[in-house]
DNA sequence: ATCTGGAATTGAACACGTTCAAACTGAACG
DNA sequence: CGTTCAGTTTGAACGTGTTCAATTCCAGAT
């Protein structure tokens, strides 16, 4: 019957999740985890490898339920500012209940911690999340110059991280400031990505631009 | 008699680093600690708050021998450039020996968690070490434009930051890769800071400044 | 010498995340 | 109906960071 296991499971991650969000991720235990859902201890272990890894699920599970959202919102704004503006604020109402939450853990830059949104572990919901900086661009009509163009996204995706960072900081009513830093921080981006393909800013770009291949090479 | 007490700390504390280096933070015990120091466990508890209050304490002992060599770095050089080479170089050779550590560390991102760099626990520390890019600054001979002052330092805390994280994923040999950013990065640094003074620049400028008052602003 | 009081030290005990051998469940099969 | 067996479920047990009541130490006062 796998249906049950697939409700017993959700009854754990969602459970887990309502407890993280009311107490916190360290206050809670698993023990209060699998509890709540109305099984042993153990029962959770063998649905979730650990207690990171429930979080890593409720990841997964955010990238799939934001998908449609994210598309519904690049559909509705044409100007790159507004676009990345669009997808910011989609993420960011998304995930307001769990504001607090993300403090405690996205938190993580050591590449070999599993919650990390650097390590392998995140890779595949990282490569994913960095396509949709490349869509944001696509249908911008912005001509980007070609030897940045593969690096823009992770670019922007690094951006969005500090945007991120700075929202879970924010302890503005409505996090009002993350507002105007993504309203003001967008255009800024706009703005430099237009100004790249200016033979002006030539030796600007190439240094830019080695610097990338630096940082991105192969590992 | 406050000189027994003094080295009994010592002791757990360069015993406690070198576990870590030799074995890693997390799989060290603070049993470990304190058998390796000849002390009960609870003792270790005695001299130092938590397991991460012992790194707490390193930071500090760091940032004292640090400040010489900092100082004689800062006084062989005169461009920005260089003065932002020489302090990030003797950052790292310092830390060489625990580079694996502070991966396992420096880590955090949560502003609630101790050992976050910028969490209130670290903030004298933090503030300290934004002081030295004040410094290197100082002496380098850049008109810096008025407005920007202020924040200028703490922008270049980050971009430390960034490149100490780098470091810390930073998987050539020797870090190799790392000092090429370091060198590339520096110039486009010290490249900006010139060209913001320049009346060409006024509209990128004023963009900036704004932006900065939004991030920084009091909270 | 003895006493006193704070500093230093002890180690058992606690709650936690995690593991695992054992037990249970229920559908498929003979 | 009994048997099988993979998928579940259980809860005791382990090692961890941390706490704390109890003890020891020792310099100065008596």
């Amino acid at each position: 019957m796998p249906a049950k296991s697939a409700e017993t499971r959700a009854r754990i991650l969602d459970g887990a999740m309502e407890l993280f969000r009311r107490q916190g991720f360290e206050e809670t235990t698993m023990r209060e985890i699998a509890a709540e859902a109305g099984v042993a201890t153990g029962a959770a272990y063998y649905y979730f490898d650990s207690k990171d890894a429930i979080v890593l699920a409720f990841y997964d599970q955010s990238q799939q339920e934001l998908e449609p959202l994210i598309e519904q919102a690049l559909a509705g704004a044409k100007h790159l500012k507004e676009r990345l503006g669009a997808l910011l604020e989609v993420k960011l109402k998304y995930f307001e209940p769990n504001r607090r939450l993300l403090g405690a853990l996205a938190a993580h830059a050591d590449p070999e911690h599993p919650l990390s949104p650097f390590s392998a572990r995140t890779r595949e919901i990282r490569d994913r999340d960095v396509a949709w900086f490349a869509r944001a661009l696509d249908a911008s009509g912005i001509r980007v110059a070609r030897d940045l163009e593969p690096y823009l996204p992770r670019i922007m995706w690094m951006y969005q991280m500090g945007l991120i960072l700075f929202w879970i900081y924010d302890r503005s009513p409505a996090q009002a400031r993350t507002r105007t830093l993504i309203g003001k921080s967008a255009a800024i981006v706009e703005r430099l990505v237009k100004l790249a393909a200016f033979p002006l800013m030539r030796p600007a770009h190439r240094m830019l631009v080695d610097l990338m291949r630096t940082v991105m090479e192969e590992s």
